[in-house]
DNA sequence: CTGAAAGCGCTAACAT
DNA sequence: ATGTTAGCGCTTTCAG
């Protein structure tokens, strides 16, 4: 009867427990959240009471009630989800882990064109209590939107912003810098950079981190050295190709991700160039599931993050935030490790 | 003013609205959902400082009210988003697609090991109008579970059940007796299929396929013909160099999934076989994102299914039951597409 | 320590 | 055509 009862879902409500129990509902109600003032005997009843009947407050009016939903979302554009390429599922995957462990749950909002008007309407209709959003561009506008609308939010990445706002990115700044400095030692000077399209923040931070490296030896990075592409297999490949191309072609390769650092290789291996021996490569690693610098043969010479800890960090710090626990903005940049490997040499002596 | 109020979320509540526009709330409630029995003329007016003020209804207070949430939850093993080989991002980004026409939230819940207590919960707690589960076992106690419940569901596959239920499924069984043909058709009779695990439906099914095939000429399908193994590209790797070492190796190989087809053609390439011509294989592919049959070298035969597809349709047919637009149970089995490419070939004579 | 009552913001009968 | 009223199921003062 009880069990066919929960299962059957009949109204488990504040309002039948406490009929049964002769209590009132607000009795209930703080029993169950274990409230300071409840004696431990009657508290016992209680609870034994809801988890025979199965009962779970009611999400909907509990968080009229209360005014949080312990929902946060996550904004992303749709096609995102549909490129092969993609470390977004990487970043989902530390998103879940930490909802899960701090008992929230994850909207996803999906959009189409209209990235604004989902944040307003997640804002106005009040169905989360934060967000999440990704790929920050240099300025950003999102930032101001949501500081206006009140919204506590994390953005995974940085931008230049006046005002504060919490962000977990990578140390991209760093870890190019130290990439290039290790192409440096090793005798490059002519390395073509393929970094990512010009409007995201971290690949203008790239080009500028791979400058600074130059021109703290004195040396001036060669024009032209630097390639805003998208990162994918494909442009690596055609990009390498190209500059392979060139009349004076690199003797090392600088690669954004993993995926265009294999489009690269796919290009030496056309060309009979052998990675570490005739030429170099080097790249940052993500640590995307199934994408690894560790897997392509030569090993890949990588700086290497995780973005599902990325992910992960960025929820928690979002609840954080939600739940006061954090009350500045929180700016968090998560260290790489520079993982050498077999593909990169001695620069050979340029023709 | 106006501007800044809305940025700044200040109570845009019904209430307000009615003191503003000397109306009352009903009124107002109405014209915004244009009811009939309310005037062009107001609700044009009502409409106008709605949108002044950059109102959007309190979505928990109108699920209260109505019983509806307009969410659907995704139930999942937190795990299919941390492996490297899933195509659950691609069901994913179909449910995305359909839930954003439908203008419908997407509530992400991963659960770690006990799933029938999140949907419990789900159920409970109201969060959702109805879920979309993934993977049945051949005997799924999930179904009995969400009928108990009354909480409308999807199945992303098929399953024994007594009790009626909703799916969408592509069609394993006649792909896989149409590969099975077309191997039987090109003279294999000593073919290794390396199928899923055991416990899932479509596994089954798929078996049941081959031996079908078989058994519709006559024919007695090979002993030890099926592997039972989970399908990554490792295990392909592993069972195809397995079987090859038999004393007498099979002239094909039938694959449950483009990752083991990728694995199986690493073996052949380890042992000089070369495919189509020394030995034939053959898969089913789901049009994983970025893992496509077509993509191998010889491009790969194969049954064709659009998984993304599946999740759309998976999440429409969710929402029709939930808006009663549908009334029975939906049973959907998407069709397959046979593909010719150069993996097959004529069998050679067993030595 | 416990209960009564108000209220979260909306919808939907039920008036008028 | 519009307003009044009563909930939806919970939390939270405020009394006792």
């Amino acid at each position: 009867m009880t069990e066919s009862k929960r299962l059957h879902n009949d109204a488990a409500d504040l309002k039948s427990l406490a009929l049964a129990l002769g209590l009132s509902q607000s009795t209930i109600s703080r029993a169950l959240r274990a409230h300071p003032g409840i004696p431990e005997a009657t508290r016992r009843r209680v609870v034994a009471a809801a988890d025979a009947a199965g009962y779970r407050p009611n999400a909907r009016a509990r968080s009229l009630a209360t005014g949080r939903t312990e929902t946060i979302g996550l904004v992303f554009p749709l096609q995102r989800l549909q490129l092969p390429e993609t470390n977004f599922v990487d970043v989902l995957a530390g998103i879940s882990t930490a909802v899960t462990a701090r008992n929230y749950n994850l909207l996803l909002s999906p959009f189409e064109d209209d990235e604004a008007g989902v944040l307003r309407k997640l804002a106005s209709s009040k169905s989360v209590d934060g967000v999440i959003i990704t790929r920050p561009l240099v300025r950003d506008p999102r930032i101001a939107l949501l500081n206006a609308l009140r919204l506590p939010f994390v953005v995974h990445g940085r931008t230049e912003a006046q005002e504060p706002f919490s962000f977990v990115d990578t140390d991209n700044d760093n870890a190019f810098e130290r990439l290039t400095n290790l192409l440096l030692d090793y005798g490059h000077r002519h390395i073509v950079v393929i970094n990512g399209l010009a409007q995201f923040r971290y690949v203008a931070a790239r080009a500028a981190a791979f400058e600074r490296a130059f021109a703290a030896r004195g040396l001036a990075a060669p024009l032209d050295a630097i390639e805003f592409v998208s990162m994918t297999e494909a442009t690596g490949y055609e990009t390498a190709m190209r500059r392979l191309a060139d009349p004076e072609p690199p003797t090392a390769f600088l690669c954004g991700s993993v995926f265009q650092a294999r489009g690269v290789y796919r290009a030496l291996a056309q060309h009979g160039l052998a990675v570490g021996r005739d030429i170099s490569v080097a790249c940052h690693d993500d640590g995307v599931r199934g994408c690894s610098a560790m897997d392509l043969s030569p090993p890949l010479t990588a700086t290497a993050t995780s973005i599902r800890g990325a992910g992960e960090e960025i929820a928690l710090i979002l609840i954080d935030l939600i739940e006061r626990k954090a009350t500045a903005p929180v700016q968090k940049i998560l260290p790489f490790e520079l993982v050498l490997r077999n593909s990169v040499g001695l620069a050979k002596p340029s023709a």
